[in-house]
DNA sequence: GCACGTTCTCAAAGCGCTTTGAAGGAGACC
DNA sequence: GGTCTCCTTCAAAGCGCTTTGAGAACGTGC
């Protein structure tokens, strides 16, 4: 059932169907209900293809997805994608997912705007100066950031959630408890968020007249592996830490283990902090010892990022409104006062 | 830079360049050549939308994405799509999400089997008789199950690990082991990979003359949670099992922690072996005993089943082939004889 | 009764590609 | 030289929608 046919069924032409099913308001409204009607009886729905062609919009939102045989995609994009879902689902709003090779996003940006598949596209992890932000700048193709890159010499949408913020909080309460080694488990030293969560660690460090020396940091893809392997290496040095911020529960069950294995209780002999990302398979509650954490739900931001792309779509927003989301500190048992 | 453009400043029609491109046999080498010199020189990319309204096809496949309030995508999830873009990133072929509302996917079905956006789908942790793959039978939508169902009258094409085998000798080896009770945590009981590990552990404990009671099963959701609660009602029992067979790795997490918290230890009290889809962030060799584990790689599923679909979509495919993937048995440290 | 807005509807021209059916040109064969 | 083929190329007709520009139809006001 198209066009055409519907229209010659209800004896009015194709302009005039189109028109009333579209909501111009140049159609008497008895016509418009009729049309309707019959589109409605008749299953009849618009060929997107055609619709595309002939308008330029896809009504469709991408992804470029950096993926290699050594690229993992990162669980966190799970619930991003449950997000999404929660506000997609009921306005019809597919998400398109184009690979690219992760060491040449550009090449797979180029043909997603260039096919014109898709309205606008959502950016995820971004690093400082993030070349993926200036080429959608440069090829005109909306878009909003989940997060926050540096550097840029313009202004554009993004989505971030207060990283500094978080750990400044989480590591003024380790200091404020008294610790004065404290470790620094993070992601990627590349990218924003990790830059921004040291930062706020560091500032909360100076704000007790400490350092966060580079001996105790850690930069690492975020795997229960190398949170084990990051803890064991700190716990190795002379200057152990006493409290450990990290940046995913996933490294947390590592840490967790390197401290069981090490003999080390938390929190009596260390303290943990982590950011979580709630994941709704695993908790921080449902730890050995609860963990506290920095809390932000990566769920609650892709819905709002699927929304806002939505708006820029139908055109009901523009410009480069930034949003920064507050982060929870959560405290539960893994932290307590230095040890004696 | 459209066709038109590119033909008149070649001095050709569009037809004979048109054909050039797409490997037409009737164009001369030599015109083939100058035409395909200057699309790259000039970057001409053809039009998807228009090429999909003139041929009818999309280039994309699709997947159906069950999403509600209180529904969680499944971590497994991004392997999928890790294996999936090992395939699609060097075909230019992506991947369409389409939200659904996860007691209603037959609407969204629909709409997408309707827009022509994909050519077709895939369909993942099927049930048996599941109504998904009647619909698209019946649709004519091309598609390739990630698993299997049971109960259906017709043939389908499908790729599905197998569960029975893996669980059985596993399950096997617990018996020869002279463990005699014997439990199942698995996965949601409505979903064919449960039913089938199911079968095959029962299989495995009738060899040695034993049964799987029904108070020795759970069926549950895959969180670390319902692993953690799971193993701790059934060592609450009476006839504590001496032996846990686990399907997911996150799961084993919080059986491993259900164990510490009563004392026992692994393998001494309780043997333990887990199914292993390959996280790339959670390793069965990093448990504090590593664990002994029924393995194989959602990863590789991904690519496999983006090969096959776009073997389907170039007509290099039809029929309804099923593939059936052994799973290695790897043991570890986490499973001995029955204790004392 | 006529000119003039309004309101509603329409034919036709795109959007950029593929594909059908046909035609021009060059050899080959008789 | 004429006819037949084969090889290349082409004009034009879709694909199914939106949108422009224009035309009926119908009051209204003078």
């Amino acid at each position: 059932m198209n066009l055409k046919q519907l229209s010659s069924m209800l004896g009015l032409s194709q302009t005039t169907v189109s028109r009333a099913l579209n909501g111009y308001p140049e159609v008497n409204e008895e016509t418009r209900r009729r049309v309707a009607d019959a589109a409605r009886r008749h299953g009849y729905r618009p060929n997107p293809s055609a619709r595309r062609l002939a308008t330029g919009k896809a009504g469709m939102i991408g992804y470029v997805m950096p993926t290699g045989a050594s690229v993992d995609i990162d669980p966190h994009f799970v619930e991003f994608l449950s997000g999404l879902g929660d506000y997609a689902r009921s306005h019809e709003l597919d998400l398109v997912l184009s690979p690219a090779e992760a060491d040449d996003e550009e090449t797979t940006y180029r043909r997603v705007a260039a096919a014109k598949n898709v309205d606008a596209v959502y950016v995820s992890v971004p690093v400082p100066n993030d070349p993926r932000i200036a080429l959608l700048h440069q090829l005109g193709l909306p878009f909003i950031v989940h997060g926050r890159s540096e550097g840029l010499d313009f202004a554009y949408p993004y989505i971030d959630i207060d990283n500094e913020g978080a750990f400044h909080e989480a590591g003024r309460l380790l200091v404020q408890l008294g610790h004065r080694r404290i470790a620094l488990i993070n992601g990627d030293e590349r990218q924003t968020f990790a830059i921004f969560r040291e930062r706020g660690a560091r500032r909360a460090l100076a704000g007790g007249g400490l350092e966060l020396a580079p001996s105790m940091i850690r930069s690492v893809q975020m795997t229960e592996e190398n949170g084990y392997l990051s803890a064991r290496s700190l716990l190795e040095g002379e200057q152990a830490p006493t409290a450990i911020l990290c940046s995913s529960l996933i490294m947390a069950l590592g840490v967790s283990r390197a401290l069981r294995e090490a003999g080390l209780s938390v929190p009596d002999d260390v303290s943990l902090i982590a950011h979580d990302d709630v994941f709704p398979w695993l908790k921080p509650e449902n730890f050995p010892v609860p963990l506290s954490t920095t809390r932000s739900s990566i769920r609650a931001a892709g819905a709002r990022i699927a929304e806002r792309l939505a708006a820029r779509i139908s055109g009901l927003e523009d410009g480069s409104r930034g949003e920064v989301w507050p982060v929870d500190l959560v405290v539960r048992g893994s932290v307590a006062g230095v040890p004696p």
